[in-house]
DNA sequence: CTGAAAGCGCTAACAG
DNA sequence: CTGTTAGCGCTTTCAG
C-alpha cells in the first residue's frame, strides 16, 4: 500500500500559482504578498499539507535529524540520557533517532554507516565495551561530520565531550566502603578498553592508596560485556569469592544488578555482610533487599549538555577547532 | 558545517561511464555486463560508497523506516519491546525511529504528524494514557497508511493489533493473591481510557466472583498518568490505607514500583503483611524486598509480531481488509 | 550492454 | 511580487 501525501504541486494547481510561490508563501518569504500568502496557507491548512522532509532534505542537504547510539535502552542510564537529548532536539526542532550497539563494535560501525548514509546532521554516541578501532569515526569528523561523545569517550578525538568526573566518583564510593570498616574491597567492572573503566579503576586506587590499603590486582574483575550476559559476572564472582572479600565496588548499572542476581542465586551475599556500593542510575535501588550505595550520574543533564554541543557544532557557519569536555559531578546515594 | 558524501556521479566521472550504468551495476542488474559491475563495484568499495537513502526514498516513495511510538522508553516493558522491534526491522533492512508521548496525548498527535510527514512507511503505536480521541489516526488508515497497534490499542480500529490476554493475567493475578488467603484485594491501576486498564479489571473482578468475593468498587484506585507523578499513586494509596486492604494488584510496572517507593517511605506495607502482585517486566523485582508476583508479559515478542504484521501491511500490494488481533500468553512469576 | 533524459518534491537563483 | 528553470542523488523508461 502506498500513501500519498499532497505536494505543493497540488497546491499551485488547484491556486493557478506556480510552485515557487507556494513554496516561499509556506515559508513566509517576505517576497509574498500577503493576500497570496494569506490564500495559500489557508488551502494548505484546509488540505492538511505537510511538506515532504525527504524531498527537502535533498535539497538542503540537512535532514534535521540527529542518531544518538548507545548500548543499551534498556538501560536506567541510557534511557535517562536519551530523555535529555529528547528534550533539547525538541525544542530545536531536531529528529533523533536512536541505535543500539548492544556492545558489539561490529554492530557500532554498521549503526553509524546507515545514520550518516541516512542523513543524520550529526552524531550522539557513547562506545560499545567491545569497540578498540574507531578510525572510521575519526574519518568522519575529519570530513567534518558533527559528532560528540559522552560518557564512553575516546582517549583521543578532538571534539566535545560530556562525562562525568568518574575518577571521583569511584573514589567516593571506595572511601565510602572503607569508612564502613571494610579492607577487601573488590572491584567488578566493566571492559578494559572502555574510559570510564579505566578512569573508575583509577579513582578505586586512589581511595585504597589513601587509606594505606595496597592494591591487589586480583581483586578487581572485569567483563567484556558489561553485565550483558550473567555468566560473566558469574565466573567473576566465583572467582572473587575464592580469593574473599567483605565489600565491592562495581562500576555499572547491570553489573550491579547481575551481582544482586548471582549472589541472591548463590545464597552469598545477602547472607553474608558485603557492602555494595555501585554505580547505578537505577530508580529501585532502595527497594531492593540488599543495601545498595548508588553513585548515580545526572544522566538527563549530560543527554542536554551533549545534545547543545552537538547542536552547535551542526550549525557552526566555520569549522570548530577548539573543543571542552566537559564533565559533570556524580552523585553519592547512601541509603542508611 | 556541511558533510559530504560520495555520489553515483562521483563514480560515474571517475569511471568515464553514466549514472545509470552505475546505478544498474551497484544494484547487481542483469543488463549490465559483468566487467562493468566488476570495475564498478570495486571502485565503489574503495571509496566505501554509500548511497543517499534520502534520494532514494524520494524516488521510490519509501523510507525503509518506521515508526514506533510509546509512553515511555525508560519503561522495561516498552524497551523490550522495542529489542523485539528492533530484531525484526534489523533484519528486513528497515530503520527504526522511536518516539515517547510521556503519556500525553498532545504530544502523541504531534510524534506521529512529525513521523509521517517524515516520511515512515508504516507506525506501531501504543497509546497514551491521556488519549480519548484516535479520529487523526483513522483518517491516516483511511488514506492507505499502514498502522499496528499494540499492548494499548483503540475499541474500534480495523488494522492488525497485538495485545496479551489481559484479563487472564489479571484473573490469575488475583487468583492467586485469593489463593494466599486473602480477601479484601484493592486493584491499582492506570487510566481508564486504557484497553489494558478495562480488560484488567474485569479478569480482577471474573476472579472475584469466582471466589465469591464481592466486587468493592471503591477498592480501585485510578491513576491517569499510570504511575509517572508519584503523587498521584500516593494519593491512591492513601485512600486505600483509609478503607484498609490486605492485597493489591497493580497495574503497570511504574504503578508497582511506585506503590514500593511510597509504603517504603510512609513505612507501610514492607512491615504489614500486604501481598502484591503487579503487571511488571522488571528484570529485577526478585531482588526487591518486598515479595512482587509479577506478571510479565512476553514483550520482545510481541514487539516481533508487531512488526512483522507491519511489515506484511507495507508490503501488501493490494489493500488487507481482514484483520486479526495476535493474542499473547501473560506470565505469572510467583516468588516463592 | 550502455547512455540520455525525465522525474520524485522541494528550494533558490535569475528573470521579469 | 511572481514565474521559469535548474538541480539535490537516485532510479527508470526509452533509445541506441
Amino acid at each position: 500500500m502506498k500513501f500519498e501525501n499532497y505536494t505543493i504541486k497540488d497546491i499551485a494547481k488547484a491556486l493557478n500559482l506556480s510552485t515557487s510561490t507556494i513554496s516561499r508563501a509556506l515559508r513566509d518569504s517576505y517576497e509574498i504578498s500577503p493576500e497570496t500568502k494569506k490564500v495559500v496557507l489557508e488551502y494548505a491548512e484546509k488540505i492538511n499539507y505537510r511538506a515532504n522532509p525527504i524531498a527537502r532534505s535533498l535539497k538542503e542537504r540537512r535532514s534535521h535529524s540527529i542518531g544518538i547510539i548507545v548500548s543499551e535502552i534498556a538501560n536506567n542510564f541510557f534511557s535517562q540520557v536519551i530523555n535529555g537529548v529528547e528534550s533539547i532536539a525538541y525544542d530545536k526542532n531536531f529528529q533523533i533517532i536512536i541505535s543500539q550497539t548492544h556492545e558489539s563494535s561490529e554492530r557500532e560501525r554498521l549503526n553509524v554507516e546507515y545514520l550518516t548514509s541516512r542523513g543524520i546532521d550529526g552524531l550522539l554516541i557513547a562506545l560499545s565495551s567491545e569497540t578498540e578501532d574507531i578510525s572510521y569515526l575519526h574519518q568522519l569528523k575529519e570530513r567534518g561530520f558533527p559528532i560528540v561523545f559522552f560518557d564512553r569517550i575516546p582517549k583521543q578525538f578532538n571534539t566535545y565531550k560530556v562525562v562525568v568526573n568518574n575518577q571521583q566518583g569511584a573514589y567516593d564510593a571506595t572511601q565510602h566502603l572503607i569508612k564502613l570498616g571494610n579492607k577487601k574491597i573488590a572491584h567488578l567492572t566493566s571492559s578494559k578498553s572502555l574510559s570510564i573503566t579505566r578512569d573508575r579503576l583509577e579513582g578505586y586506587k586512589k581511595a585504597l592508596l589513601a587509606n594505606h590499603i595496597d592494591f591487589a590486582p586480583n581483586l578487581v574483575k572485569y567483563s567484556q560485556y558489561g553485565g550483558l550476559h550473567l555468566d560473566e559476572i558469574e565466573k567473576a564472582i566465583e572467582e572473587l569469592i575464592q580469593i574473599g572479600f567483605d565489600a565491592i565496588f562495581i562500576s555499572g548499572d547491570k553489573l550491579t544488578t547481575g551481582y544482586l542476581h548471582v549472589t541472591k542465586k548463590r545464597n552469598f551475599g545477602a547472607a553474608s555482610n558485603i557492602a555494595i556500593a555501585g554505580f547505578t542510575n537505577s530508580n529501585v535501588v532502595e527497594l531492593f533487599s540488599s543495601k545498595v550505595t548508588a553513585i548515580r550520574q545526572p544522566a538527563f543533564e549530560m543527554g542536554k549538555i551533549a545534545t547543545e554541543l552537538l547542536i552547535k557544532l551542526i550549525e557552526a557557519k566555520y569549522p570548530i577547532t577548539e573543543f571542552e569536555t566537559r564533565v559533570l559531578p556524580t552523585e553519592l546515594i547512601t541509603n542508611d
